[in-house]
DNA sequence: TTGTATGCGTTATCAC
DNA sequence: GTGATAACGCATACAA
């Protein structure tokens, strides 16, 4: 019932706590019969080390902080399988943090991560998304940065350089929206998303880009900014059918909203792709669930968390690494935009 | 850059480590001249107390481990979600362990937590769910459980009465067989799940003995076992579209199933809910985004993690409690089943 | 009100 | 090979 220490193995075995120790870690040689007889008595009492003993000597806690802003958007928990993935293999644990992009979460998580002495942090969301970060969050992740290793999944620290490890996700916008144009769309709505979130932005600068490009007009009132949960979708979606003069197409900012709008179009008796075009964002397992299947951009989720994991572990040995790893989207076509 | 201790703050604030530690706890009066100068240069420091060397000593490291079966399946997250909030509210962290129902990684992941000396032990799926469970995985649990306590989520241990919360799976799959023969289908199949989870035997049983209250007659061929993922489901479909005389109904092991199951159907050209009705299980949020909606049963996946985080709460803090809390499911009706 | 000394469960540095 | 013993960073009983 109570937990046995090295001691008590020790004095069962009459031998000294170094010696357990000893044959804990094999650290040094002991002899044959005496590790035996120490063995079968940890072995005896189901004896396992106190890991926050372990740690207080060592300085080293095996322990990563991961925040995400929204563990019910798929996107994030595939994010963070593929940082499991790497952990496991490295022999690290992850700590899920769920922040729902709430920059007092956010704190309160990361001095609970600190104290804890973890020995690095995944970031996604929030703060570092945030167009306008109030400066003394930005310095918050500063300080903790000088002392442990941090990695921006898809964000970054204004005025502050990170490693960070991102989806070019300007082109992948390029890629869907000249997709849409090379279907014969001329008129293109932007759903989703909000203007004070960079990602929100980046997209959307790659849209007018990319309709610039192909000679088109940009018109203001074809983007709806208003969230990024299926909900959102839905009623941004209804706002579109309003419209007169409508797109033919949408761009959603990610497969939740776009999801959404599906839904909105169909329940407003619009077919998809036939009457609408609708492309998301993320590749989420859910897009391809949908009837119609959803065109959409991967990101390569779980590669994104198995490389920002990767280079967080590198970073902990004190080794090299680039600041900045760019993974390339890949535009999935599928039936919501084929006419 | 080098983690600032209580003896560096003491130091430059000419006190002693007891004093620091005092203002940090409030465990006993200090001036309060003495207070603000020690706070002072904490803050100048950023000083945050180390959590390993507190836990060494208190014996608390508030920290909860969590098991669950498979991240990719929203039904899990969903549950996680409820447990954390609780756990956030109750003061305590949670460790997030994917299993994929892995019997080997489960044992890992329970030597690595306690190690770790977690608090207590949420536990969801594999050896909890498994008809037969070899002796020494049982016996493994009960021993942690000696130690710290452990709550069961859907699941059970033969022979070994356990603190668990759980659905009343079996008044649930009572609920949509009822629904699909009161739509009039004398003739409904059973998709998904294997004869060696608990869960998928529980829901079988319901589903035979409705049919029987209902006079209709059971056909082994009309059970097709195979998995809970949505490809699963998608092979299954496959196969009830090749038999002859199929269902006109069928019942899926869970959500993820069922929208396998729709996409195979709808793509043999099979209209639902026309030519056939389609159930799922658990309610998660794809439920409600497909098209047509699915009709499933709700577990409330978040009050399950919050009960369950509760009731470890309760049972860390030494408090009576019974051994098994049962919640109703409850049907919800959508367009899948809807004639 | 404050300081001293000890313990928490390990690992590591010495000697032997 | 093995055994004392000093860290690790903090909390606390006991003195003062």
């Amino acid at each position: 019932m109570e937990s046995v220490t090295v001691y008590d193995i020790a004095r069962e075995a009459n031998v000294s706590v170094a010696t357990v120790s000893r044959v804990l870690n094999d650290t040094a040689p002991v002899r044959a019969s005496t590790r035996q007889k120490i063995i079968a008595i940890i072995e005896k009492h189901k004896f396992q080390p106190n890991a926050l003993a372990r740690s207080l000597v060592n300085k080293k806690t095996g322990m990563i902080g991961m925040l995400i802003p929204d563990s019910t958007n798929m996107f994030f928990p595939e994010v963070f399988g593929g940082a499991e993935i790497a952990a496991q293999k490295l022999g690290y644990t992850l700590f899920l943090c769920n922040t729902f992009s709430n920059f007092d979460r956010e704190s309160e998580y990361l001095s609970q991560l600190c104290e804890r002495q973890v020995e690095g942090l995944i970031f996604m969301g929030g703060r570092v998304n945030a167009r306008h970060c109030p400066d003394a969050l930005v310095q918050e992740v500063v300080n903790i940065q000088s002392r442990i290793p941090i990695v921006l999944i898809n964000g970054s620290l204004p005025g502050n350089p990170c490693y960070q490890v991102k989806t070019d996700e300007y082109a992948g916008t390029q890629l869907v929206v000249q997709h849409l144009i090379n279907q014969g769309h001329r008129h293109i709505g932007f759903l989703g998303g909000n203007s004070e979130t960079t990602t929100t932005l980046e997209k959307l600068r790659a849209f007018r880009a990319t309709l610039a490009l192909n000679d088109l007009h940009f018109h203001k009132k074809n983007v709806l900014f208003g969230g990024f949960s299926m909900q959102n979708g839905h009623h941004l979606m209804d706002r579109f059918m309003t419209m007169t003069n409508r797109p033919t197409a949408i761009l959603c900012i990610n497969d939740y909203t776009a999801i959404g709008a599906m839904k909105s179009a169909i329940s407003h008796g619009v077919r998809i792709p036939e009457d609408l075009a609708i492309a998301g964002f993320d590749d989420t397992q859910l897009s391809s669930a949908m009837n119609p299947e959803l065109t959409t951009v991967s990101q390569h989720s779980e590669r994104l968390g198995i490389r920002a994991m990767e280079i967080l572990s590198r970073l902990i040995e004190k080794e090299k690494v680039k600041k900045v790893t760019v993974l390339e989207p890949k535009l999935i076509i599928r039936q919501s935009t084929q006419s």
